[in-house]
DNA sequence: CAAACGACTGTAATCGTTTGCAGCGTGACC
DNA sequence: GGTCACGCTGCAAACGATTACAGTCGTTTG
């Protein structure tokens, strides 16, 4: 009887026992997909995400993770690979009430998700966003504050007394690289006249950060700072600079993004901005019960805090770096 | 009308424009929990992680999701961080019916799944270990040659000159670290006049590497060379010999296991012992697939091959070393 | 011309829960 | 003693698909 399982308070005692011992005796386990179908609940909640084997999304996922199966949930787990179409295929599974509700990691809310918001009032949509912020989407996320992260990285390179400022961005899709590079840009125009940026586009990826590194150091007047939207490009970029023979900190400084497990523990430890990664699955999950629950005033977007790291990959340039510099 | 989704080759053309029109109009999505009420089937295969911010699970978990993608499954996914009471609660849903099969990175084959695999003829339990392989739970499993593997990397250090080898091991619960160890003395007990082992306990996390590390190079007589059961540790190692002023690897050769992706890129680059981790996460999934199929014939272990992969982190002892050595 | 057949289509049972509602017995109150 | 309220239990109607089976209609065949 369902009653005993759901609501043991309205039975009797004796009854209760009864039921509990007939349970035991014949190993019942109730079944999800009945229950699901009458309550309309699946106790599910879908995560997608980029790229799962990237540590940042990894911890993100573990903090969701742990907060779901705290509130009795369990996650469904969808690694897109940045592909628009995968996106929208686990997008279909909210519709199908697979899942109760949606976490979206990347910048793109598919269609399905986006048809869902469309037909629910306001705030009533059970999708939710990790990392980016997108406020044309309609639909809240949590994040940090990437402009002013990125301000602060480029301020304590310019502080340092970095004037050849190297960034690597991630893809310009994403309105977290294009809030970062506006941060870049706010503090390198305080100082138009003595810094200059130079850009080069990564994709996150430890590859792309080499690429992007030998690039930028390859050129005639090499930067002597770089500053990269993640560890794993900042770790690409060590690399490219080892291979050039530049030190670090000494010939060049680097400063990553995320604070990931590897970025201080290797050669130089890493400079780097800290996001609160676990946090940030945690406050997704709390976000999206809020909406599940009918807490709409709760619905809101997240900022939380970030915070600059530093570390043994940051130093003032070398004095010839900065003649050069003063000459040009 | 279900037919035409599922058998449309069974009804007139006719009528299927015109369901389909109306399923169109409607936006009808079909309901998952009615679906699988009735056809028992869940379409989601269950995996359990230890720890999914280890880049070695999370691209073996990577190629989990890609294969069950293909296949027409979603994968649920539950982070157990080594907890017993965490794998339990999820090998439940099993029960449930919540998914389809299991697939376990541990090496604790849950209570509740185990009664499943006693329950049901040998062969037909729906569920599959990654990287363990223990014979006597009676369940199948996907993993490399962890005793050859170890021996070809003891024996690597052997062959270097190495005399005095330190060994940071796993939890020794696992049969993964019992077999490594296995490998390790086998290929030690060959040249037991020359070669000693000296052995600290890890878990697999990079600070247990640094503790190991810390162990193993303050005593009076360092290990000219160290094996660790994972690259993670093996940074921990990396990490502990420069706090020790040693060079890396002029004083101290390190292998590590598994090559994540960030043992290539660090300084100095890690020799490893790589293991095929997308293709142990597919071949899983195609183990537990014939499971579900009934191929009964087709359900057994599998045996991937792996490859010691030489990097920057190893050289031969130096000769001052070597001479300590033929005196002691 | 009737019967058989083929190609569809419509109907209804079924999956295993949850839950509103009716029923039932007991005790209290008038 | 009759009525009512209360506390609990049993019944049956959903939930939304799948699918076996029966029915329909048009065509072919003996």
């Amino acid at each position: 009887m369902s009653r005993v399982l759901s609501r043991p308070e309205m039975v009797n005692v004796a009854t209760r026992a009864a039921v509990l011992a007939a349970v035991e005796a014949l190993g019942y386990t109730p079944n999800a997909a009945a229950k699901s179908l009458r309550t309309l609940r699946s106790g599910k909640l879908l995560v997608t995400v980029p790229d799962i084997a990237n540590p940042f999304f990894a911890q993100i996922l573990q903090g969701i993770e742990s907060a779901a199966l705290r509130a009795g949930y369990a996650v469904l787990l969808g690694d897109t690979q940045h592909d628009e179409k995968r996106e929208q295929q686990y997008a279909t599974m909210l519709l199908r009430r697979e899942a109760d509700g949606l976490i979206f990691l990347g910048h793109r809310l598919p269609k399905a998700a986006a048809a869902l918001v469309r037909s629910l009032p306001h705030g009533k949509a059970p999708v939710v966003n990790g990392c980016e912020f997108s406020p044309s989407l309609g639909v809240p996320s949590v994040h940090i504050d990437n402009a002013k992260a990125a301000f602060e990285a480029v301020d304590y390179l310019c502080q340092l007394g970095h004037r050849r400022i190297g960034v690597v961005t991630g893809p310009m899709a994403s309105p977290l690289s294009r809030d970062r590079l506006k941060g870049t840009m706010t503090r390198a125009n305080r100082d138009k006249a003595r810094v200059t940026i130079s850009v080069a586009g990564g994709d996150f990826s430890i590859e792309s950060g080499i690429a992007a590194g030998e690039q930028l150091l390859g050129g005639a007047k090499p930067p002597t700072g770089i500053f990269c939207f993640n560890d794993e490009m900042a770790i690409g970029v060590l690399h490219a600079a080892r291979q050039h023979g530049l030190r670090v900190p000494d010939d060049v400084s680097v400063i990553g993004f995320d604070d990931i497990r590897f970025a201080q523990y290797g050669d130089p430890p890493l400079t780097t901005v800290r996001q609160p990664m676990r946090e940030l699955g945690e406050a997704t999950v709390r976000l999206l019960l809020n909406i599940l629950r009918g807490n709409v005033k709760d619905a809101v977007s997240v900022t939380l805090p970030h915070a600059l790291i530093i570390r043994g990959s940051t130093a003032p340039p070398r004095a010839r770096a900065s003649l050069t510099l003063a000459r040009g």
